[in-house]
DNA sequence: AGTGCAGTTGACTTT
DNA sequence: TAAAGTCAACTGCAC
């Protein structure tokens, strides 16, 4: 019996590890619902819907191949000891899973159970990660080839005498109530609706539109949970973004120029999505520390429960902001500049350490995925040593990425009084008090203030001995080939870049 | 018509 | 995927 672990891959199109058991014999697919992963402070019900979608389609396909999904409840190991005393089991197949500590203590105690078992697990590679990676060199055509390679097409399966199994509701997994009322939907059909229109009709203003929270819902590709969770693979999303992307450049003259620019952009953030992924694999830590360890310690290591409260509940009396995370919290999506924007007044403007606010984005997000999560997180704070500090000025962002207030009204709606020109500085209306205080709060902090205070003390920390030296090492081990590292002195950058073993920038 | 000047714009640097 | 500061060039306008 081959058993088929689906895990952040709940497809059977183009999934490696599915048709490689199915070629060797008796596929039992197989999801395990474990109630401790759903335990863990990174995970939130809105996921678990998300997931109940994928498993409910995932059956029906798998069905279509002559087995349907297999679902059973408990630790891992108990379940496939039980499928063991049933069958005999030849190997276990899953693809390699960058996820969070938990799932990757799990994996390993997985692969020492089926070592003094006997049992062969293979785990095949996922996206454009790659495991046991020694450096970055040559990677961004690693990732090509790998998608280049051929879409595999649902095998068939051979029927099994076993009960199905029932897929759990999120109370019965103990998770807390999460309603997200605009959490998109699940499962292979939405996903692949949602590539197709992005790619035929809404991602033609993809690249002026994105950083807008409004415009972004509809011009961003939306494909994150998908990804995230494997409704799709990566290969037939990037295969059919380059279909496209051939079929345009056929397509000669001006009205098709920025279509052509938006998928250039789209298939460009395709490798970023792995690439930060990576940087979790390479690296697991990142999840918990600070990935330069000059950082440690400079902000307070118990997060302010006040300042965590209204930042998460969207209260804080910065409009933009609190309009940022009350879409976030009913939606389960941010675009991508603004979930920037909200690491960033979390670390730097409230002082907050990055792990709590973190999880709570991470709760937040449908589209959850740990690698790219926690090296967000990190670089957004301040923490990573290589990348620029980019702190956010919340008031700037509104005005230039909601210039007429409807995102911001539509989501703090008591500002209704508060008149246009002051919509994001609502503290300087001449009716401010009738507001403030009563429906909405004063600002939490003075965001002008709090910003320079923060930009100082990161700076200072920079400036400490032994600092760029370690900042060099993580750079030659996470940093991207091509955008080197971020500069924040006079030195010449071609000496650099040679002694960093890197290619000139450009 | 040329000059002086305040205000603006944009490229570039610094934090 | 930042924002603030610096500086030179430019603009509009009064005289």
């Amino acid at each position: 019996m081959q058993v088929v672990w689906f895990k952040r891959d709940l497809r059977v199109q183009d999934n490696r590890a599915l048709a490689a058991a199915a070629e060797r014999g008796s596929v039992l697919p197989l999801y395990v619902v474990e109630p401790e992963l759903w335990r863990q402070p990174d995970m939130s019900g809105r996921h678990w819907a998300f997931v109940a979608d994928c498993l409910a389609d995932l059956s029906r396909a798998l069905a279509a191949c002559g087995q349907p999904l297999i679902v059973r409840h408990g630790p891992v190991i108990d379940v496939l000891a039980e499928i063991r005393a049933r069958y005999p089991v030849a190997a276990l197949w899953s693809h390699e899973e960058t996820g969070n500590g938990w799932t990757y203590a799990r994996d390993r105690q997985v692969a020492a159970w089926c070592r003094a078992q006997g049992i062969a697990w293979h785990q095949l590679r996922n996206h454009g990660v790659q495991r046991g990676l020694r450096d970055r060199d040559g990677w961004a055509r690693a990732w090509d080839r790998f998608m280049a390679e051929p879409v595999v097409a649902a095998p068939a399966l051979r029927p099994l005498p076993l009960d199905p199994g029932r897929v759990p509701l999120a109370a019965d997994l103990g998770l807390a109530p999460d309603p997200c009322e605009g959490r998109q939907e699940g499962g292979r059909p939405a996903g692949l609706e949602r590539l197709d229109s992005f790619l035929r009709a809404r991602g033609e203003s993809y690249r002026t539109a994105m950083s807008s929270p409004l415009e972004g819902r509809v011009a961003c590709s939306r494909l994150s949970p998908h990804l995230a969770w494997g409704s799709l693979s990566m290969r037939e999303v990037a295969q059919a973004t380059w279909a496209r992307q051939r079929e345009l450049q056929r397509q000669s003259g001006g009205p098709q120029a920025r279509w052509r620019g938006a998928m250039r952009s789209f298939s460009g953030r395709l490798h970023w999505h792995c690439h930060f992924i990576q940087k979790l694999e390479d690296e697991p830590r990142i999840e918990f520390r600070n990935l330069h360890p000059a950082y440690d310690g400079i902000r307070p290591a118990a997060p302010d429960r006040d300042r965590l409260r209204a930042w998460a509940l969207g209260e804080t009396g910065l409009p933009f902001l609190d309009a940022c995370m009350r879409s976030l919290r009913a939606t389960g999506w941010l675009n991508f500049r603004m979930r920037a924007m909200a690491m960033a007044t979390a670390s730097y403007h409230l002082w907050l350490d990055w792990r709590a606010p973190g999880l709570e984005l991470a709760r937040l997000f449908t589209d959850y995925e740990p690698g790219i999560h926690w090296s967000q997180v990190q670089m957004q704070s301040g923490t990573t040593g290589i990348n620029t500090l980019r702190i956010y000025n919340p008031v700037k962002q509104g005005h230039d990425h909601d210039p007429t207030g409807a995102f911001t009204r539509r989501w703090v709606p008591e500002l209704a009084r508060i008149p246009d020109r002051h919509l994001q500085e609502p503290w300087k209306a001449e009716n401010a008090s009738e507001v403030l205080g009563r429906a909405y709060p004063w600002p939490i902090i003075d965001h002008l203030a709090a910003a320079r205070a923060a930009r100082d003390t990161i700076w200072a920390v920079r400036g400490d001995a032994g600092f760029r030296e370690r900042a060099e090492a993580i750079q030659a081990r996470h940093g991207s080939r091509r955008s080197g590292i971020a500069r924040t002195g006079r030195r010449k950058p071609v000496a650099d870049t040679r002694q960093l073993g890197l290619p000139l920038e450009g």
